[in-house]
DNA sequence: TATATATAGTTTCCGATTAAACAATTGCTC
DNA sequence: GAGCAATTGTTTAATCGGAAACTATATATA
């Protein structure tokens, strides 16, 4: 078996991919993760905090930090759960929503450009052969 | 224009897939970044830190203290550069070399594993994919 | 060749992440 | 329903990461 190089390897490909664009979203004014867990909330309101951790693959403890930060910001708060006393259900605030708005046109001009340069054919199917693999994988 | 779902974009979905694969692998004592820049150094033995840190995605000072942490372990070297005395060429010593024996050994069984569920020939061409998207966007 | 500018890395300071321990609540079993 | 295990989330202590400042060396310009 032939010598395999770093570029054979998924796990450096995407470990690669994702840093890549991920620092260009933070210099164009948008932190991935908080980007993320907003629009996870505008598209599933009430997510408790365990469910909102799967989702965005954030263990407990750095979510809890995370949106620690962002409630101080308000831009998200918490509401605990009536029927389990134990849950905490998250909410976007008015706020939050706004400034979802404009990081989605951050992240979709950016995103447009790249994808468009990479051809957006290939894109769609980049995309969503990630998105059966990450089915696989979880 | 509909509504984009978070799974409708790139950035998201390299997120999950880099964090899901670089957690198992952590689970397989394989920490991706230490495994990584022993893997460039076994390729390409020699290089200065600014080389590396372009090869890795990584930023200067994160590689700095990476570098730190390997060198107590013994697991790279530096060298100063005498031609140029602002470089330092990297190593990987022989403690390394065994070090990411064993680790290639646990990355490439535990790729094997996810490929093969995802399907061999798909694995390939999401690679050779990824491979000219991160080309497009550094 | 003296001075300015650019390059290569490291250090510092602060914020973020992790694993482990903890607290609170719920569900199960006898 | 009393006691025990499981679930949900937070806190703590230690490590790690990034931006900006700093050091050392090299190159360009006058």
């Amino acid at each position: 078996m032939a010598e395999r190089s770093l570029n054979d390897h998924l796990s450096h490909l995407l470990a690669q991919a994702n840093r890549h664009l991920s620092r260009q979203l933070t210099a164009e004014g948008v932190s991935l993760d908080q980007w993320r867990l907003m629009k996870v909330l505008s598209e599933a309101g009430g997510l408790p905090m365990g469910k909102l951790a799967e989702e965005l693959a954030l263990n407990l403890p750095t979510l809890t930090k995370l949106v620690d930060r962002m409630v101080q910001d308000a831009l998200v708060y918490r509401v605990p759960d009536p029927a389990d006393r134990r849950k905490v259900r998250m909410f976007l605030s008015d706020k939050g929503a706004a400034m979802l708005a404009s990081q989605n046109k951050r992240v979709e001009e950016h995103e447009a450009k790249v994808e468009g340069s990479y051809g957006n054919e290939d894109a769609q199917r980049l995309k969503t052969m990630l998105e059966s693999f990450i089915k696989q994988i979880v």
